[in-house]
DNA sequence: GGTTATATATAAGAAAGTTATATATACAGG
DNA sequence: CCTGTATATATAACTTTCTTATATATAACC
């Protein structure tokens, strides 16, 4: 089966929350491999929508990010802060909730 | 709880094509109220997404639409037609393959 | 007579993706 | 040395799919 690219909408953001909630700190092509590696190549991220939503967390002050240049090479390191933890439980709960009650109606 | 009205984006699809496929013929309202009932409240779809998702389905040639008056009451009965029904069986096994690698990142 | 339930539908706007593009370095193979 | 692949970040144009607001109309109940 051809790898997923094309995420249910809203997912996204869930998946940067709970690998930078369990993670102290990662840069967007590490969480694109990370992604790529638990899912055995079935969901790949893409640049286009990944930028936006780490922007997007940082917008909404729950998220910090930090430039390290590594063999010459720049390197953004991005970290939730307490309340980005918080977001994360939170937003996360919510979704197995809904996939929950969804279920109860696409479920055989 | 409160019920949830806003749904992670591309479900409502799902959902719709879920019950044409094991219902011979609905109609909108009717498809909110089993919606509602199937979830106990929690997802309650809003008309504003539900009808353009049967229109671009009906778009699509997989669901034909039939209008009935019922008690000086127009009401317009959908149907999905062989290609739609296999259509909703294909997206929704691509909705369990993909819930389930998605859960291989967010699982506690 | 007013509120709630039944019934369909569109328009404006927001949110969150996809695809294409730009930029740049490191390293391995031929 | 040159080329392709991997590493690395980012934006722009576009599309899809929702939410919210609005419009219309009848039936049933109190």
């Amino acid at each position: 089966m051809a790898p997923k690219k094309d995420l249910i909408k809203g997912t996204l953001r869930l998946i940067v929350l709970k690998l930078l909630a369990e993670n102290t700190r990662m840069y967007g092509y590490e969480i694109t491999q990370r992604v790529k590696e638990l899912t055995n190549d079935e969901i790949e991220l893409t640049f286009g929508a990944l930028y936006p939503t780490l922007h997007k967390l940082e917008a909404e002050k729950i998220l910090v990010a930090k430039t390290v240049v590594i063999d010459n090479r720049a390197r953004k390191y991005y970290s939730l802060n307490k309340e980005g933890v918080k977001t994360a439980k939170r937003e996360i709960a919510e979704y197995f909730t809904f996939t929950k009650s969804l279920n109860l109606v696409l479920k055989p």
